[in-house]
RNA sequence: GGGGACGUAGCUCAAUUGGGAGAGCACCGCCUUUGCAAGGCGGGGGUUGAGGGUUCGAUCCCCUUCGUCUCCA
């Protein structure tokens, strides 16, 4: 990652160049000298050429013409597309110490619109711009005569920590030296991020994180280290950059933290694919070859997230090659398979792009209403814009009465579902009309009411009258408010680091995920919950208004990172309690949330925990249906609620010791009767027998003890309840040595009783439906065990 | 958001086309041993993540769902 100094506007061409010569060169900017620069233009671009040849002055050996893949941007965009503004580009380069030139310095100048293919398709666009930027760290390299940006005053030192963390010199040359950089430059940036809130996750922004760090540990793995080592590493960083970054050095052991976590799991993802590892040279060795195929890498890859590198060395180690183009190739597979998955939104595309065109968005006013009068501009049905919507279609045509449709107003009280909070619902009228709205969603600036119309017809332009579904909208302000409450008691019990990560809030319902790094104990969670109580029970007002940004940033208003604010944010203040810069509605009062209770806090991923909460009516519902359960329960027991616990685990004792009693003399009973009943066939027992009702488990039990008292016997029971036969065979081994087996033999007993079966050779089961016909099938059993004795 | 893998006793993991839920460690009791490491015998502990389906029978096959890991966007 490099910063980089920008700058886009309205600028011309000939003031960016006249400007960034100006600010390389003038003894008051950088200072550098003229002859160390030298500079490409565009082939076409005669108006740069000419304004650095003769305004700036510059030797025409100095100045290089090039072709699109250099100096056009995007690189090579006259051919090959994409259609959209583009254009030339002029690029300032360094000689340095070694004599190789360096590019320190792009301007862009934005001067096209390509539409198709050549000839012909760049249009002059009507406002032309310059899009410049220089390379911060570079220009470090350069100002300060180092040959690499890793070596500027504020990177250096981080490499040579590095170094020595890894117990070794740093010499640039090497390889160990370019991943010694590598880590540098992850390391920093992941304290940063970290920073900020963003931990190594599964998608977007986290997963960076992620794969910066894994990459870090796995270059420190390839020099050796088998320890986690990085987490020592962020308070250098923020040493470096204390002037322009002081709060970094605040985090440094929160980012310690979060770094060593991820070190650690990766490398017990390392150590768990060590032994599948194992198992893969143990396949190779056998098949007599010496490679390490491509698909097995990939698969180790992608599923157990073993990097390929490190099954590389493993593999040399083991004198076998390491198959890399077949691993290209699967991975290419993976990304086709994975990327294939595409997102199917009703909303996003077509219709409302037209309307987008004509209309500003829907001006939203529920913050202070409840209804209010609004015009229908849009009415979308099977994604596309109508100008009506007639009454159903006969309820036969399911299709058409599920699609979804939506309609727009200029103006609604309808809250549309952002910031975690869900859209409302309600309902549209108007003169011979009606509109159920079941939810809402927002998009581009347009609230958009999703239902059904339930009466008369709707068109465009017509009035409605919009009244959201007022207790609804009540129990959505207070799980929303509560949750700035839940949020403020987290941040006083667990520290600043306990920052929302994420939440939803529902009707009386709400679900908060934070930072954290393990797991809240019973105390602290009860701790937690009190204080929001305590807050609501102190009945603290809620205001909201809109400031500016850098006015809420200074009043130390709650901001997440990650979120797009616009210059003026609405700020929703609980005196004394929190600030949060925040769009959704809110109570008037802490009091009127009622009560907030937690019902889990549970692990989301590592490193975020999740808090579930409920207020008002829920929080009342849940209560009762508690006490009525508990109530019942003690009711039935016949003893007072509080002594159930203690009942209910004598209880359940003595059932335990009921059935062990109960269940044992059954058995041994059972046994010695079915042995008299026994028949013997030189001096083999055996014994066939109706086991009335006995279940499958039982039945095996007493076979054991059969086979256990009197070997060498064959025994075989069938029982059947209502609907149901099951047959249980056993032979002693004896007989199973002598080529017997109880598969073989219930095979067609069960057969008869219309079913299948099968086991090992020494126990066996099958079962049928066929309950009139199991004396049939005992009798079976019986004829082909004497016939195969005999 | 999509692909892949996994989920079995407190912990680490077994269980051959689908046929009796197990081992080691930990825990409890008894015995042996005067130290230390331990050893012997016995015992408790499980709705096999949850819910459906197929089957005579599901830890195993299918579907749904939740959770964990992982790759990709």
């Amino acid at each position: 990652m490099s910063e980089s100094v920008e700058r886009i506007g309205g600028v011309i061409k000939r003031e960016a160049i006249h400007w960034a010569w100006e600010f390389l060169t003038a003894r008051n900017w950088l200072a550098i000298a003229p002859e160390k620069l030298s500079i490409t233009v565009y082939q076409d671009d005669d108006e740069a050429y000419r304004i650095w040849s003769d305004e700036i002055g510059l030797p025409a050996m100095k100045i290089t013409r090039m072709g699109e893949d250099d100096n056009f941007w995007p690189a090579g965009a006259p051919t090959q597309g994409p259609d959209g503004v583009c254009g030339p580009c002029s690029e300032i380069f360094y000689r340095m110490p070694d004599g190789s030139d360096v590019e320190i310095w792009n301007l862009v100048f934005t001067q096209f619109n390509r539409v198709g293919s050549p000839p012909d398709n760049l249009r002059p666009l009507p406002s032309r711009n310059i899009d410049t930027g220089m390379g911060l760290e570079r220009t470090a390299a350069m100002l300060q005569g180092v040959d690499s940006n890793f070596h500027i005053d504020i990177l250096r030192p981080l490499v040579e920590a590095v170094a020595e963390v890894c117990r070794r010199h740093y010499e640039p040359a090497t390889d160990d030296g370019r991943r010694m950089r590598r880590i540098a430059d992850h390391l920093r940036a992941c304290t940063f991020a970290i920073h900020e809130n963003v931990l190594p996750g599964n998608n977007e922004e986290k997963y960076v994180v992620k794969r910066l760090l894994r990459r870090a540990v796995l270059d420190g793995r390839q020099m050796g280290i088998k320890d986690p080592f990085l987490h020592t590493l962020p308070g250098t960083v923020a040493a470096l950059m204390r002037r322009p970054y002081p709060e970094l050095s605040e985090s440094v052991e929160r980012i310690g933290g979060v770094i060593k976590r991820e070190e650690e799991s990766f490398l017990a993802t390392i150590d768990g694919g060590l032994q599948r590892i194992d198992k893969l040279f143990a396949t190779i060795e056998r098949s007599g070859s010496a490679l390490v195929k491509g698909a097995d890498a990939a698969e180790l890859y992608t599923t157990y997230g073993f990097p390929p590198e490190l099954l590389e060395t493993l593999a040399a180690e083991r004198n076998c090659a390491f198959d890399w183009s077949g691993f290209r190739e699967a991975m290419e597979g993976h990304g086709q398979r994975s990327g294939a998955g595409t997102r199917v939104e009703v909303f996003t595309s077509g219709p409302l792009d037209s309307l987008k065109k004509a209309m500003h968005g829907t001006e939203f006013l529920g913050y202070d209403e409840e209804q209010a009068e609004g015009k229908v501009i849009g009415i979308i049905a099977q994604d596309r814009l109508c100008d009506s919507l007639q009454p159903d279609s006969p309820p036969a045509d399911s299709q058409r009465t599920a699609a979804p449709v939506t309609v727009v107003l200029d103006r609604t009280p309808f809250y549309g579902e952002s910031g975690g909070q869900v859209g409302d619902t309600g309902r549209l009228e108007w003169e011979g009309g009606a509109f159920d709205v079941l939810d809402t969603q927002r998009e581009g600036g347009f609230v958009l009411h999703v239902g059904r119309l339930v009466a008369g017809r709707l068109d465009l332009g017509q009035v409605v009258k919009a009244r959201i579904d007022q207790a609804r909208r009540s129990a959505l302000r207070r799980a929303h408010s509560a949750t700035h409450l839940l949020h403020a008691a987290l941040q006083h019990h667990l520290g600043p680091h306990a920052v929302q990560q994420g939440s939803k809030v529902d009707a009386d319902l709400l679900r908060f995920d934070f930072s954290h790094g393990g797991s809240i104990d019973a105390p602290t969670l009860q701790a937690v919950e009190s204080m929001v109580n305590e807050n609501v029970f102190a009945a603290v007002g809620v205001s909201a208004r809109l400031i500016p940004l850098a006015e809420a940033r200074h009043a130390g208003a709650m901001m997440l990172f990650g979120e797009k604010y616009p210059d003026m944010v609405r700020m929703v203040s609980m005196e004394g309690v929190s600030r949060e810069l925040c769009g959704g509605t809110h109570v008037a009062s802490t009091g009127q949330i009622g009560l907030v209770r937690i019902i889990a806090e549970e692990s989301v991923s590592a490193g975020t925990r999740r808090i579930s909460a409920i207020t008002g009516h829920r929080a009342l519902e849940r209560f009762r249906d508690s006490e009525r359960a508990l109530h019942d329960a003690a009711a039935t027991l016949k003893v007072p609620a509080g002594e159930l616990p203690a009942r209910l685990a004598a209880i359940s004792k003595e059932l335990k010791e009921l059935r062990r009693k109960g269940a044992a003399p059954a058995a041994t009973l059972s046994v010695d009767q079915l042995l008299a009943t026994a028949t013997d066939h030189a001096g083999t027992k055996v014994v066939v027998a109706d086991a009335r009702g006995a279940d499958a488990a039982a039945m095996r039990e007493c076979i054991d003890l059969l086979r256990r008292k009197a070997s060498p016997i064959a025994v075989f029971l069938g029982s059947r309840d209502a609907d149901k036969v099951t047959l249980v065979a056993g032979i002693s081994r004896e007989l199973e040595a002598r080529g017997l087996s109880a598969g073989n033999w219930i095979r067609d007993p069960a057969g008869l009783v219309g079913g299948k079966g099968g086991g090992r050779p020494d126990l066996a089961q099958a079962g049928g439906k066929l309950v009139d016909k199991l004396p049939e099938a005992l009798t079976a059993a019986r004829e082909a065990i004497e016939k195969s004795l005999s």
